[in-house]
DNA sequence: GCTTCGGACTTTTTT
DNA sequence: AGTCCGAAGC
């Protein structure tokens, strides 16, 4: 191992340890927790770790890799390619291309499942609803239960779906979920069994899976242990990342993989655990080790090599008040740079020309756009910023928030091809035909009743007679999906033929139909890269492009613009320069997140992601105070706020704290001073006429 | 039976 | 601000 140790020596000790772990023992390589602090080159580490262990005999089609996104799967495998490259030279693309196995617990399951699909009792045709379809479809199991009536307020699909889901995933019983998440629909607990009954056979029926099915199925077909064998079989190791963010059901599929730990690697950091909501528990790393005997081995990674000390300081000050802490804080060797700053502006539309200003003023001394961030608690915090940046022609790409795909024309698009591609997903079916003018839910169930009765349910589509109303669009619509039933058209121009049957209605339907089209070519483009329907509509639906911009389209990689992403979704990155909007009471926390000491901790947590992003540079920004939503125009009914309680008065000697503008500068006459102004001027004269 | 309009209510983060 | 539900009108 002479030649290999090379990629071996640029790592320090623990992550060394963490690398070699079992590589190379006797019996395989034990389950091994690795406990990775932010910025302490976790997926390096990992990454190095898969290297070694394919430069060391093992075969890349036999590693499972999951993690928490495609894109940390795919940046995962460049990394081992490159380092596995060292060692083998140019060889390393043939055996890293056989990383095969790498992405998300949901992508990866729909693989298993659709692979497995006959032995499982499911037809491989099975489409996959996004959170929005599984609504939809909730939302009508709900009306065919009588419950929308109810005397009293039956809570709204979303609730019932989110109280579904946490179920499923924490593998808690219904009452207990509605105890400790739900209280007010306590209830409604007998309502909810008919009704989530009803969901699961809705799903069955018309060959449908929703995001939690493709954990619980597997997690149930790897109960049997024939196929738990076949699937562990499969694998001789297995590694997970953002392990604190996964949820009791992953564990449970996890172990089923490995029961005795053999093979298995996660690693996480407890510090950074933020998805609860979506059933994460912390407890799946804390009780790791002792699933197994002997128990994991712990390693922990501490040094962090990202953010300079002041950084780290603050950051490590803002966890340590947490009530319950299971690891580390945090060191660096890196320059003690300067603290971090803590901004008081007076509203959100100074807190954007402050944003705005210092970004620019970055970019002018050598650090790009792309090098910098905003990040925000939720996605509409960022509205007064976008708005700035658009004046100022400054481009940018947001992450997390509202989807291209959640567009209703592009909804439209995909609700087509996913009709064809399975005929009795009705959440599908039911969206299109409304799509014609005189077709309403009435007409457009009867139709679906009929696919549903018939062997053939597209032959049935083909017989059904046309709604009424709609005599004279019905005959395309039918052709058209017809055609594409046939798969002649092929892939994509299958799109292409939707698009044309499409494109009457949208002029139709909408205003700015020229926007929309150019948003149906771009998913034209975007379904190119796929090899075939079947994977772009998988694929698209458990990854979806998470990037929207307000320049039509991403843009260009080339290209310099600047990164808007809620806290969620920049889990992973780093910037130089880091700004967080809105670090108030009732933003961060969010308000609706102070209900449970937990839910409390949690949002703590959120900060510290935030702050942890950052590497040489960070902002936190106070605006003193937020206008009211409702109200018409530009009323001034507005509510003051605090600076966040997760920086108490004890720690603010680890920021600089100041306020923008400074006293004096409206002299230097820009126009941010002018327009503040003349806002509080108009506010002023309209509130005296509301006196008495 | 479909569409539209008005009133009531909501509540974030994402695979 | 946007969604959801029910009622009126076509």
């Amino acid at each position: 191992m002479s030649s290999a140790a090379a990629y071996l020596t640029e790592l320090n000790r623990d992550q060394r340890q963490a690398v070699e772990h079992g590589v190379g023992a006797e019996g395989g390589s034990g389950p091994l927790l690795v406990i990775a602090g932010a910025g302490s080159g976790k997926t390096n580490t990992l990454a190095h770790r898969v290297a070694h262990l394919i430069v060391n005999g093992a075969d890349p089609r036999r590693i499972l890799l999951l993690t928490f996104s495609r894109r940390a799967a795919a940046e995962l495998a460049r990394r081992v390619q490159r380092i596995s490259a060292q060692v083998v030279g140019t060889d390393a693309s043939v055996m890293t291309d056989a990383l095969t196995w790498a992405g998300t617990f949901h992508g990866i399951g729909a693989r298993l499942l659709r692979e497995s699909a006959d032995r499982i009792g499911l037809s491989p045709t099975f489409t996959i609803h996004d959170r929005e379809d599984s609504a939809d479809l909730m939302n009508l199991v709900r009306h065919e239960c009588g419950f929308s009536k109810a005397k009293s307020r039956f809570p709204t699909k979303g609730t019932c779906l989110a109280i579904y889901s946490r179920a499923v995933n924490a593998e808690t019983i219904l009452e207990d979920v509605l105890g400790v998440s739900f209280p007010w629909c306590t209830d409604w607990a007998a309502e909810m069994r008919e009704l989530f009954g009803a969901y699961v056979e809705t799903k069955q029926r018309q060959n449908v899976l929703d995001y939690d099915d493709l954990l619980l199925y597997w997690a149930h077909a790897v109960s049997d242990p024939a196929i738990a064998e076949d699937f562990s079989e499969r694998f001789d190791h297995v590694l997970v990342d953002e392990y604190q963010d996964t949820n009791r059901l992953q564990a449970s599929i996890l172990l089923a993989l490995s029961p005795t730990g053999r093979g298995l690697t996660v690693v996480g950091d407890d510090a950074q655990s933020i998805y609860s909501f979506r059933a994460a528990t912390v407890r799946n790393i804390l009780d790791f080790p002792g699933l197994f005997d002997p128990p994991a081995a712990i390693i922990t990674l501490d040094r962090n090599y990202r953010s300079t000390r002041a950084i780290l300081a603050a950051a490590n000050a803002v966890i340590e008040q947490a009530s319950e802490r299971f690891t580390k804080n945090l060191w660096s060797d890196r320059t003690s740079g300067e603290r971090p700053q803590l901004i008081a502006v007076r509203d959100e539309a100074e807190q954007a020309r402050y944003v705005v200003e210092r970004v620019l003023d970055n970019r002018e001394g050598g650090v790009g756009l792309k090098q910098q961030a905003v990040l925000f608690r939720t996605s509409h915090h960022s509205g007064p910023l976008e708005i700035e940046l658009v004046r100022r022609n400054v481009p940018f790409v947001k992450f997390g928030g509202l989807k291209f795909l959640d567009a209703a024309h592009v909804k439209d698009m995909l609700a087509m091809l996913r009709f064809v591609e399975n005929p009795r997903d009705q959440v599908a079916g039911f969206r299109l035909m409304q799509i014609l003018p005189g077709v309403g839910p009435t007409s457009a169930q009867a139709v679906l009743d009929r696919m549903a009765a018939a062997a053939d349910p597209l032959r049935a589509l083909g017989d059904a007679p046309p709604p009424p109303r709609a005599t004279e669009d019905w005959p395309s619509f039918v052709a058209t999906i017809l055609e594409l039933g046939t798969r002649k058209p092929g892939w994509p121009a299958e799109l292409e033929r939707a698009r044309l049957w499409y494109e009457p209605h949208l002029t139709r339907i909408y205003d700015d139909a020229v926007v929309r089209r150019a948003d149906l070519i771009q998913l034209g483009q975007i379904a190119a890269t796929y090899p075939s329907r079947e994977r772009f509509l998988t694929e698209l639906t458990l990854d979806p492009p998470d990037a929207s911009s307000n320049q039509a389209g991403i843009p260009l990689r080339d290209e310099d613009y600047l990164i808007l992403s809620t806290i969620h979704s920049a889990k992973g990155q780093e910037w130089k320069s880091v700004f967080v909007l809105n670090a108030v009471d009732g933003c961060i926390p969010s308000d609706l997140g102070t209900g449970t000491t937990e839910e409390l901790e949690e949002e703590r947590r959120l900060l510290y992601v935030a702050m942890t992003r950052a590497k040489d540079d960070l902002h936190l920004i106070v605006p003193q105070r937020f206008f009211a939503h409702q109200q018409a125009g530009n009323g001034d009914r507005h509510v003051y706020a605090s600076r966040t309680r997760f920086v108490p008065h004890s720690i603010l000697s680890l920021f600089e704290t100041r306020s923008w503008p400074a006293a004096g500068e409206h002299a230097n006459g820009t126009r941010a001073a002018s327009q503040a102004i003349r806002v509080d001027i108009g506010a002023r004269m309209r509130t005296m006429w509301r006196q008495g």
